[in-house]
DNA sequence: CGTTATGTTGAGCTCCCTCAAGGTTGGTGG
DNA sequence: CCACCAACCTTGAGGGAGCTCAACATAACG
């Protein structure tokens, strides 16, 4: 439970600093429609005109700040977080690579919640006239864009549905089962695992679970000869039984190819 | 928990049907920006084009299939909700008078969950070709459009931060302060009370708690004086105290106008 | 006027929280 | 290179909020 609400501490790199061969968000998009070449090379140009690199804990967003940049993270992790009355923690969404922060820019006065940094990363930030420009000239682009954000809601409610209505268990066997689909969809996950920049803590904030308790839940994936979390990775050692536990349907990632979503291949 | 899944016996009414006044949607739009009397007009024969009635309990669209319509309320109370493994529903969000459904007409495959009437209902049934022609005609109105889907996915975060953060009490009075708020907004609700026209068991589903221990909650709450949950109604005995005690904050709401938003008038 | 959905109340149990005490890792400076 | 410190991880014991199961009361509806 960290609230360091320290100044942005954001470098502004060069734009010279390597547009991603092809960026996440991309791939990601490519999943609604595929993209032609002058449609790819827009969103490089978009994502690459302005790039930072945010150290691990610090603010992208604060809440009750009005938005002025959307933001897509191109590496590392970030969450949007809001802090309970009871004075714990609750994440309401992780931001992986390709993720699109808010697409709140142009039309909310205020952030209801805090978007941080949980890695060191590197965001792309768009201005309100940049966006606007991009959006006009490209309007499949800019209906992908409504599409990641419609599958953002997706997710949201299923955090909803996984957090009140199962056991802690399955709560984090589910929560990692959906990132690894979704890191699989912008290439950062195997079916044997993926890297896992966060701590058990933040893990637990996102299950709503406290530390401990998260503790324990992970000692007995393991145990269960399911998946072995460390310091920084996550290890499938039995996918499909893991997803089987989690009742891991990913419908709700809208995903285009049913194939390479779950650490459980179909093909098994 | 019912599981009804019904045909859709929807009844199409002659579109004579009574243009309501002023439309609870043109009601909400306002606080985005006000309209004029050709966006006004415009947004009335949307609506008005083709209404629906539809009987309580019957699906307005279910899980897996793939939307061709979006919906606006115009009358009466609808829910989106998913049923759990563990075979308990969570209702994930109320559609209420001036509430668009599916955003997602044009751009997603299959629904991820199934909303249904919760009450007897009229709902302005528009389709892609309809919507298509609308936003290109009416930019601001898009945006206002957009601007409401943006509201549903904070009130959605919201759900997720109550249900999986707060008690039983604070989670019932903040979920009735919010539908409160949104009530007032669209002229439906007073500080003294609202029409409630679900059971207790779907308030309890939308709070992820037992149908039993709702009923014990709703009594403690009326107990203690802050209000009264009877068959049908909601009345504040103790508007004010309610809030406190639902440490509700309706930012999360992202309504314009400061006054009129919650059964705590800020003048007390 | 019976039938069915909904509301009401009680008793026991379980999962997860709280509080508390180490243990481990990684980074920093002497 | 080692000592130290601050996060983070790990494990245990006890308690409480909400669930389950069960019975009954009351309202809605044909």
């Amino acid at each position: 439970m960290q609230h360091q609400s320290n100044q942005p501490l954001a470098i502004e790199q060069p734009e010279i600093s390597a547009p991603t061969a092809s960026s996440p968000l991309a791939r990601k998009l490519e999943q609604f429609a595929s993209l032609d070449s002058v449609e790819s090379g827009a969103l490089q140009d978009l994502l690459g005109a302005r790039v930072q690199t945010i150290a691990s804990g610090m603010p992208l967003v604060e809440r009750g700040e009005t938005p002025s940049d959307m933001h897509v993270v191109l590496e590392g992790w970030a969450c949007r977080y809001r802090i309970a009355r009871n004075g714990r923690r609750q994440i309401l969404a992780f931001h992986l690579p390709g993720d699109v922060c808010e697409s709140s820019v142009f039309l909310m006065r205020q952030m209801d919640s805090t978007i941080t940094a949980l890695s060191r990363m590197r965001v792309a930030v768009i201005d309100r006239a940049a966006l606007s420009a991009f959006t006009r000239a490209h309007p499949r682009l800019a209906q992908g864009l409504w599409w990641e954000s419609l599958g953002a809601a997706s997710v949201q409610r299923e955090w909803l549905l996984r957090n009140a209505q199962s056991g802690a268990r399955e709560r984090v066997a589910s929560l990692v089962c959906e990132l690894a689909a979704r890191l699989i969809a912008v290439g950062q996950a195997t079916r044997d695992g993926f890297p896992l920049p966060i701590t058990q803590s933040a893990l637990g904030d996102a299950c709503s679970m406290t530390p401990e308790h998260t503790n324990r839940t992970l000692r007995e994936l393991r145990e269960a000869g399911l998946m072995t979390v460390t310091r920084g990775h996550v290890k499938f050692d039995d996918g499909p039984a893991l997803c089987r536990l989690a009742g891991f349907d990913p419908l709700y990632l809208h995903f285009r190819g049913e194939e390479a979503v779950s650490p459980a291949p179909s093909t098994v």
